[in-house]
DNA sequence: GTCTATATATAGATAGAC
DNA sequence: GTCTATCTATATATAGAC
């Protein structure tokens, strides 16, 4: 049995077509886009390879059905957590808490780490589909950065929209290194530097 | 005429095997290690693919071969910088200095940032030959950190150790989203954000 | 919706002539 | 050291039977 991948879970309830993302996804941020196949995953679903072409006539179909999976994930973290009312403070920490389980599952980076430096070899629609889906991100932790300065949460100098690119970076480049590196507590160490920079820089 | 990589300058007066080195570490920067073949370097070098082969006779020789061509610059920016008695600050800023051709060739990444993501496709002592550039890289960086802190350059919490590791993913996560969205100038941010961090935080 | 069979392209690699 | 020719494996994808 595999380890359940974010809220989307392989089971054998199932269907098909969401089984197929969902190992899809795990083997993208395992190995990335390249270096996956219908082969592969023909071999680890159980049916044959032509099956998974019904489901998904070309292997960029699938690409993007991962990163909206992504994206609607987001979408639902968003929404949840406007209705709590929290603090940016406590948004940015829930923020944190969405990559725990990239860190708690060894083998994988974010999204944005492997289709990033893959990027010039995808396909044209999936590069459309991660921009969008980053551009979400950006957005939403740019809101968090303003009404956090607005707030008096945060302290620090500068643009709001700059300062989101700074902790994307560091977020996705830690999770990178801590992999090759083998370990995962840099990740908070880099949200509590993170923090630091919020509140003095 | 392609523009010259690094200090390794593709040239005429070039032999065969460095040309192919040079080629082959440009390709990999800009698509990584999966995402090029002999193929590719043949109709570029103007050579055939066996002719690749007889100078690396697998591929992993040549990936090889490109990390330690990295490697062996990095060991040269080293020695030099050690001649010239900078102070920790200058040397951090020197080290910088050594990222702005990934970042005035737009295509780019660096290439932790491109193996990095790749790390668990690649061959085993590939693998290896990254870990030892990268721990040749951090114990560089860990030992200016500490210097710095000595002599009241730097005044940052915590361990150098810990705060290489800090560095080195904001400047690789930055590579990677600068790529995406098509902006150079979150790096000279970053590293900015850096330089903060290490005085106050 | 899944299967077998097949098409087509490309990758990494080797043998042997020049 | 470079070439032509060839091998074997794999990738993406389609056709058509069940």
């Amino acid at each position: 049995m595999r380890t359940p991948q974010i809220t989307l879970h392989q089971s054998n309830f199932m269907n098909t077509k969401d089984q197929i993302v969902s190992i899809a996804n795990r083997m993208i941020l395992e190995k990335g886009y390249n270096s996956f196949s219908y082969q592969h995953l023909s071999a680890e679903i159980g049916i044959k390879k032509a099956s998974i072409h019904y489901h998904f006539p070309a292997k960029h179909d699938l690409g993007i059905a991962v990163i909206q999976f992504h994206h609607e994930s987001f979408k639902n973290f968003v929404t949840e957590i406007k209705e709590k009312g929290k603090s940016p403070m406590q948004q940015l920490d829930e923020f944190f808490g969405t990559y725990k389980h990239i860190i708690t599952q060894k083998n994988q980076i974010c999204l944005a780490g492997i289709l990033g430096a893959e990027f010039k070899t995808l396909p044209e629609n999936m590069q459309e589909e991660m921009q969008s889906y980053f551009e979400s991100r950006r957005k939403w932790l740019e809101k968090v950065l303003a009404d956090g300065l607005y707030s008096g949460d945060f302290r620090f100098t500068g643009q709001p929209k700059d300062m989101v690119f700074i902790i994307m970076s560091t977020l996705q480049g830690i999770l990178q290194i801590a992999r090759t590196n083998q370990n995962p507590d840099y990740f908070f160490l880099a949200t509590q530097k993170i923090k630091n920079l919020l509140l003095n820089g």
